[in-house]
DNA sequence: CTTGAATGGTGCGATTTCGTACTATATAAA
DNA sequence: TTTATATAGTACGAAATCGCACCATTCAAG
């Protein structure tokens, strides 16, 4: 019935890479200044994995050079979304910390996203998207697990 | 007993994103010289949709601007992956076609990528691989028609 | 302790993305 | 036909990504 066709899988990566492009702009489209999509994501994670984050592990939990990390936290650090200071435990490295400004902004980035969220969820099967979150967790873990 | 929360839509982004990644990386680390996902996908679209493709019509198929679809061309075309000719139809445009250099890089391309994608299918159980792609399509779908 | 290797961070340059502005051609209106 | 409006493509510049090279600090071997 369902042969094992390496082509189904090129057709899923074909449409996430739609997916994420799409997702994407209608963050950005809700991102002041020069932010993009890699500057709210830092935001997000130093929410989500505490603050006093280091930038090197940082890059490592996205998968970007740590010179593209520099970049972005330059960035936030430059419109004052985020400080830095000094890492008590190793004098090469720093610590990121939001500042209060960068806490505000990811609030209301994701309270100008809920509508667009809920609008969509509204047009999409529900239990169907709660299907597919398991099978995404683990092609990602798996992928994730297979990068050498 | 499921919630209807924007939430969940919010980590089903976060892992497209991932996946989106792992899977780019995957491929670029196939293609040759200077080329990268996007010029591979200008290849791909020219199988699937058939020569001779105007490039704005690309454009908007991939969803970036113009501008971004004139420097993508001008590399596979420098590096004679296509060449131009002139729209008959249409004085201001051009058309698109693949040169034999550029049919045999795609299908040079897919066939080094099928092993990688055997290995992933082996890991992942294949109905669950299955069941998520018609979520995927609809989701897509509806995103794009939500974009204004 | 001394020394060599490894690691965190950044400057720099090449390439990519994309907005703005411009040219050439096509289309619609008068 | 003439004119103005719209459209396809590109040059240009700003910002982003990322590899390479480099410095400062840490870690490990002796």
């Amino acid at each position: 019935m369902h042969e094992k066709d390496p082509r189904m899988l090129f057709e899923v990566f074909k449409e996430i890479g739609i997916i994420e492009q799409l997702s994407r702009a209608q963050l950005e489209a809700r991102l002041p200044d020069g932010l993009i999509a890699p500057h709210f994501a830092v935001l997000n994670h130093l929410i989500n994995r505490g603050d006093g984050a280091v930038p090197i592990d940082m890059a490592r939990a996205f998968q970007v050079p740590k010179t593209s990390m520099t970049h972005t936290l330059k960035g936030l650090a430059a419109k004052g979304y985020v400080a830095f200071r000094d890492n008590p435990k190793d004098g090469r490295s720093k610590t990121v910390w939001l500042t209060q400004k960068g806490r505000d902004l990811r609030e209301r980035t994701i309270r100008d996203l809920a509508p667009v969220f809920g609008d969509l969820m509204g047009e999409i099967d529900h239990e169907a998207l709660i299907g597919i979150l398991p099978t995404l967790v683990r092609l990602r873990e798996v992928m994730d697990a297979a990068r050498d």
